[in-house]
DNA sequence: TCGAACATTTCTGTATACAGAAATTGATAA
DNA sequence: TTATCAATTTCTGTATACAGAAATGTTCGA
């Protein structure tokens, strides 16, 4: 939507699957609706081949459903769904604290982390925060666990993670804070760096039992924060996932 | 391989992605070889269509790997990534026990979980163990994690056990355990029931934190299993992808 | 007015054709 | 003999054509 013109850079079947997945996460596409390829050929722009592949793609990354009688449609998950979800990230999370932590990793390889670490410092300390920061936020939150979770130097666990992350990261590209939900979601951030500023030093120290449990207490208040978020109907979160769940939508 | 006329009850693309499947972890295909889409379309005798598809699907499934350059290649993995692998499905398998345990299950939805341990029980209790016991074994170790991960009622988890048990479980169609490594694999056999009936026990007195644990020692169990069978070259592991492992095969 | 059966239309799954890129082979020169 | 360059061949990515199935709309009968 963003360029009509042919990016001759990307291959079409993965121009096709970023169109595809930025209009299911923004709502262009309802949770239980079918996906009609022919539809898909003429908004996207792109022949019928990658448009199918990127439907496959989709299907294996969780956000496709196949229909028993032939073709796709947007997969509806359920509030306890995407709290699993978050949920199981954690866990994933906390093993590839665990790893880095037991494995041991030199200070040059914490580097990023740390820094990663002192430029969220830099955002979470503004008080008010704004709602560009917060913008920041989510950009800089994603790297930092991105960077914890190489730090496992696991490509299984990592590859598992990014699976993982699919559902509680979902995030339509231009999303942001409401900005009478700001100062709530501030107390929630200062929580979270608290978090991962522990992670960071028990894998330094090598606390491997340490830096796995923070990881889940991590998670555990994504969560509590989520379903916070879906009793008040705020977007308070920090998953914008929302419009992937069917009991909200309906 | 096994039929060559057309079987009409299952569509091209699976068909492919079976044949696809059976040929790498059999070793038709070696970790690193490039897959020609066109000698796939003569081996499977489908047009490269529904290949081309299931060539996508089987590197979603971490199976095969693209090429920059184009096509895809025979994904290789190292001992660590087969050992990691096992970790993080028992890690998995351990969530999935906990939420089993915490969030109730009727003894009626124990029941087959029982039946299956019971199954199971006839076959370790032999002495010595016969090799087809042990193919019994395999099949019915495969369906008691099934049931188990069923258990926790949380289809992302569920699926993403799946995910994660496409390498530890990779098993080529025709596998059998060699004679002469029967009765340490039977040792390890009865250890790996032991498990079994504490993880039910566990989940039936809602003890989650137990279960969970006992599932990641299961997990242990296997790695360190693999671990032996990989250092005396044998196959006396459960996991027969040694195939894969490129570390291995070289 | 409602329901059922038939005809029409649309859509998916599969096969194939085509263009451009990559790889391989062969030839020539140093 | 070896290295380099060019020509050829092969292969992938994409587009499109075709057949069968599913869905939809319409018409006829009760």
């Amino acid at each position: 939507m963003a360029e009509r013109e042919t990016d001759r850079s990307v291959s079409q079947t993965v121009r096709a699957q970023l169109a595809l997945r930025d209009l299911i996460l923004s709502g262009g596409l309802r949770p239980g609706e079918r996906i009609s390829e022919l539809q898909a050929v003429e908004t996207i722009g792109v022949s019928r081949t990658p448009v199918r592949m990127a439907l496959v793609r989709l299907e294996e990354e969780g956000l496709l459903e196949a229909i028993p009688s032939g073709g796709f449609m947007v997969k509806a998950f359920s509030e306890r769904d995407i709290l699993d979800s978050i949920e199981l990230r954690g866990t994933l999370e906390g093993l590839a604290a665990r790893f880095a932590a037991e494995r041991g990793v030199s200070a040059r390889d914490l580097e990023p982390l740390k820094e990663c670490l002192g430029e969220i410092d830099g955002l979470v300390r503004q008080d008010p925060i704004s709602v560009e920061a917060f913008s920041s936020y989510v950009a800089l939150n994603a790297r930092f666990h991105a960077l914890l979770t190489e730090l496992s130097r696991s490509p299984p666990l990592i590859r598992q993670i990014d699976r993982a992350s699919a559902l509680p990261f979902a995030s339509p590209s231009g999303f942001v804070m409401a900005q009478s939900a700001l100062p709530e979601a501030h107390q929630i951030l200062l929580i979270a760096q608290d978090h991962h500023r522990i992670v960071v030093d028990a894998i330094e120290n090598r606390e491997g039992a340490r830096a796995e449990a923070i990881m889940r207490e991590h998670a555990r208040l994504a969560a509590r924060n989520l379903r916070l978020a879906l009793r008040n109907r705020t977007h308070l979160d920090l998953l914008p996932a929302l419009a992937l769940i069917r009991s909200v939508a309906d």
